[in-house]
DNA sequence: CTGTTAGCGCGTTCAC
DNA sequence: GTGAACGCGCTAACAG
C-alpha cells in the first residue's frame, strides 16, 4: 500500500548512495558508470520499482518519443493493417503511437493535427483528407516532420504512397483480357490523388485498347444505384464489367447492385484495395491490394529519419499493388453452388 | 522563420506586463483576471502565437488528460465504432487517446498496459486478452483507473458489456422459431467471459425447446472445416442451422463452408456481431449487433468518473444487443438472383 | 485581483 | 568516474 508517491531518480540515488545524475546516466545507457556503483544502483532500482517519469524526460530534453498517426478511419483492412504495422514499427524503435482520426473531414482533420502539435509528438504519418491544403498542415504542424502514406501531399512533404495509375492499369487491361470491352470505372467524387491517379490509369488503358472509357462517380446512394444500373442494363452497349477505385466506393457499389438486384455473376468487377470478405462473396471478388505493411515500415522508417535531423529534399516512395485473382474477374470459373 | 523557440508563459507574461500565473490563470479558464489585463494578455498570446506546453503542464498538475485504449485490433466493424466513439467523447470532454492494440496476445498487452502506465494516462478502457489476469493489470497499471469493455473482467473492474447471454438466447429462439431444430453452435477457443455467456444463452434456449445443444469449438481451419461439413452432412439428423459466437469465428465459418463449398442458402444462419459485408452475401446474413456508441460512451463516462475521483463499488453496465434480421435466419425468402 | 516564488522529475553542464 | 546546481514550462501557495 505504500503507493501514495512514486519513486524519483532522487530516491533511487539516495538508496544507492550516489548522485542523482550517475543514476540517471546509468539509467539511459550503459553509459560510463562504475561496475560496483551500477549494481547499488540496480538493486535500489528494483527494490523501490523505479521507473523514469517520461513527462519529465520529454520535457527536458524537448523530445516526446511519440508518433502522431491521423489516419481518416480505422474500419478497412488496409488501413487496420497498417496501424498494426505502423505500431509495431514504432515500439521496435521506442516510439510510440498516438492514433488519431479525422473521419474525412478537413475540419476535424485541422482540430486533429493540432492537438498532435499539442501534444509535442515527434513526427506525424499522415492520411490527408480530400482537399488538404498543405500549407495549412505545415503550419499547423509548425517545425514537426510529416509523412504521407496513401494519400500523397504533393512534392514538398514526404510519401509512401501504391503505384495507383499502374494499379488501375493492370486491373483493367486484365478485365479486357477476359473479353470485357465494356468496362465502366467507379470512383468517388473526393478530389484525390490517388483516386485521379488511378482514373488515369484505367483511361489510359481503355484507350490503348481503343474502348471507350465511361466514368460513374459516386456521390450519394440513390444517384449511384441508378447511374449504375442504366449502364449496365441499357439496351445499347451495356457494360459488363467494373472497376472499383477504392474500399468504399467498393462498398457502395455492392450495396446498389444488391439494391437494383444485379447479381454480381452477371458480370465482371475487380476493386482496388481488397477487401476482408472478397473470398466470401459469390463470385468472389478480385481486387488489387495494396502492401499495407511494407508501405507502414517505409513510412515509419521516413519519419525516423526525418525526426533524426536528416534533412535530404522529400522522398515520394511509390510500391506496387498485387492482383489478388479471384473468379469475378473471369479468371476461374464461379463457384457452382452445391448440387 | 522566427520558429527557433516556442513562446512559453513567460515571454506572454513579459509582452502583456503582468505576472506569468496571471497569465496562467487566465490562460486555463476565465478565472478572476481584470478584463484589461485579460485584453492584453489575448493579445500577447495571438502576437506571439503561444500555446501552453502540455507537458509541463502535466509534469506539474501530475494528470495528462489522456485516455490509453487498448484493444485487440481494430479490424472489425464493433471495434472501429466504439474507437472512433471513444475518441469524440474524450475528445468532448477534453481529452486526448493514446490507441494501442494487443492481438489477442498476453504478453503483448502486458508491454501495452507498461506503456500505458509509463505515458501515464489518466485512465484505461480495455478489451482484455483471452486468460487475462485482473491482478496483473492491477500490477501493471498502479492506482490508475481501468474499465472493461465488451469483455468482462470480474466483479472487481468497472465494465461495460453486451448482454451476452440474451443475445445468444434471443437468437437461438429465432433460429428455432423458423423450424430449425438442429442448430450447431460455433466459438472460439478463448476463454472468453462473452463467449461462455453465449454459449449458456444457446445451450438454455436449446434445452428449453427440448433440443440437444452441439458446439464447435474452432481451434484451426481444417479441424474447423471438417466438423462444421460433418454436422451439417451427416446422414442421421444434420444441423439445418449455424450460432456463430462472435465475428472472427464468423469469418472462420464463412471461410470453411466455402472450402467444403456449403452454400449458405442451404442453412440458417445468424451471427453475434454484426459484419459490414453482411448484406452482400446471399442470402444476407442475420446478426445481433452491438450497441457499439453506447457502450463506448458508457464506458468513456464511467472511467472519468473514476479519473475524477468517484470511488464508489464497481459498476456492470450490461446492455442489450440489437437483431437485425435479413435473410439467412429464414425471415425472409432469400433474394432470387435476376432471372 | 495580482505578482513572487518554489517546486513537479529529469538531463546536463561543469567543476572536482 | 562522480555529484552539485541549474532550468525545461508550468501551476499552486502565498503574500501583497
Amino acid at each position: 500500500m505504500n503507493e501514495i508517491k512514486r519513486p524519483t531518480i532522487i530516491d533511487v540515488a539516495r538508496a544507492a548512495k550516489v548522485g542523482s545524475s550517475t543514476v540517471s546516466r546509468h539509467v539511459r545507457g550503459g553509459k560510463s558508470v562504475s561496475p560496483e556503483v551500477a549494481r547499488r544502483i540496480e538493486i535500489a532500482i528494483a527494490q523501490l520499482g523505479y521507473e523514469p517519469n517520461t513527462l519529465a524526460r520529454s520535457l527536458r530534453v524537448g523530445r516526446t518519443q511519440t508518433l502522431g498517426v491521423l489516419f481518416p478511419h480505422v474500419n478497412n483492412v488496409f488501413y487496420g493493417n497498417a496501424i498494426r504495422t505502423i505500431q509495431m514499427e514504432a515500439r521496435r524503435h521506442g516510439f510510440t503511437v498516438m492514433l488519431l482520426t479525422h473521419q474525412e473531414e478537413p475540419k476535424l482533420q485541422q482540430e486533429q493535427l493540432a492537438s498532435l502539435k499539442r501534444s509535442q509528438v515527434d513526427g506525424v504519418i499522415l492520411v490527408p483528407a480530400a482537399e488538404t491544403n498543405v500549407a495549412q498542415v505545415r503550419a499547423l504542424l509548425g517545425t514537426i516532420p510529416v509523412v504521407a502514406i496513401d494519400r500523397s501531399l504533393g512534392s514538398a512533404v514526404d510519401s509512401v504512397v501504391l503505384d495507383n495509375y499502374k494499379a488501375a492499369r493492370e486491373a483493367t487491361e486484365h478485365l479486357l483480357g477476359h473479353h470485357h470491352s465494356h468496362i465502366v470505372s467507379v470512383t468517388a467524387h473526393y478530389k484525390l490523388h490517388p483516386l485521379q491517379n488511378r482514373l488515369k490509369g484505367y483511361k489510359e488503358a481503355m484507350d490503348a485498347a481503343g474502348r471507350t472509357a465511361e466514368t460513374i462517380i459516386w456521390r450519394d446512394t440513390e444517384q449511384l444505384r441508378s447511374e449504375l444500373s442504366l449502364a449496365l442494363q441499357r439496351k445499347r452497349g451495356p457494360a459488363t464489367a467494373i472497376l472499383s477505385m477504392s474500399y468504399s466506393v467498393s462498398i457502395a457499389i455492392l450495396s446498389a447492385l444488391q439494391d437494383c438486384k444485379i447479381a454480381l455473376n452477371e458480370i465482371g468487377f475487380i476493386g482496388i484495395d481488397d477487401m476482408e470478405f472478397a473470398s466470401f462473396l459469390n463470385p468472389s471478388l478480385t481486387a488489387v491490394a495494396q502492401p499495407a505493411e511494407q508501405l507502414a515500415r517505409l513510412a515509419v522508417e521516413q519519419l525516423l529519419r526525418r525526426t533524426a535531423g536528416v534533412n535530404e529534399k522529400p522522398v515520394q516512395v511509390v510500391l506496387p499493388g498485387k492482383m489478388i485473382l479471384r473468379t469475378s474477374c473471369g479468371c476461374k470459373p464461379i463457384a457452382p453452388r452445391r448440387h
